[in-house]
DNA sequence: GCTTGACCTTCCAGCGACTGGAACCTTTAT
DNA sequence: ATAAAGGTTCCAGTCGCTGGAAGGTCAAGC
């Protein structure tokens, strides 16, 4: 299969499937005679745990580590459940940050008229008139 | 005032205030004599509303916008509401977007026992075996 | 056989919003 | 006199792609 098809089959577009080889977090891919990239059922499956890991807000490096993993017969289940947990607790910082922000534009939006007069507690706010 | 001063003052470092300088966010700096920039308090002024729209999450695009808004004394109070409502819209579907991933990865997470044996719930999950 | 279009290849540049570092100048304190 | 702490410029790197240029390859239709 050429990189288009794997490419739809894994959900990724051909480019960052190029790009993961430039950076190494996929060897190499094989290649026909006239040089087109082949791939199979194998490189298909790590292909499809890398976009899904990624959509679960995986970095590449984590996503190389959690590759490592996967091919390690041997690792303990526990790595594995630290990287989860740390990624967990990324994104309830990360949500905690967001929630933060979006409850001081609430305050400042619920504050403004919204219409045709020029008052405006939202640019007051931010000019730290009203802080 | 120099720049570390203006820096300090307003709550970011000396190389965000000379890159927002280049990029057009803010006017060129006043300077002394020796070729230092001189800050006074609307240029500081301005540094902090800019300091703090970024924390809530706008663009530096958007922060023009909002300056513009700011400077512009026959502006409607509307507009500037438009652009407050659509940023909360938008943190609205960041956090929507992580709290998905975070399920996924505390519903992975859950079944792995997380001991010193191989198998692994998440990277099972990851590689599409349980999806 | 020829053309068209879709695919593939490589490489370089750009996005956003800084940040690090080099190389240099100025001011202040010891 | 010297050293430390500020300032100046400019270039490169971060992250994860993505766009585009310039070209090679392949299958189908005329």
């Amino acid at each position: 299969m050429n990189i288009g098809e794997a490419a739809a089959q894994a959900g990724l577009a051909p480019k960052t499937i190029r790009y993961y080889e430039s950076v190494g977090l996929i060897p190499a891919a094989a290649r026909h005679a006239n040089g087109y990239r082949h791939y199979g059922e194998t490189e298909l499956h790590t292909l499809r745990f890398i976009h899904r890991a990624r959509a679960l807000g995986f970095s590449v490096p984590e996503v190389e580590e959690l590759l490592a993993l996967w091919h390690d017969k041997r690792r303990k289940s526990a790595s594995v459940k630290a990287v989860a947990r740390a990624k967990i607790e990324e994104i309830e910082r990360k949500i905690a940050a967001l929630q933060a922000m979006q409850r001081a534009l609430l305050h400042l939006a619920a504050n403004c008229h919204g219409d045709g007069r020029p008052k405006c507690p939202i640019l007051d706010g931010l000019s730290g008139g009203t802080k």
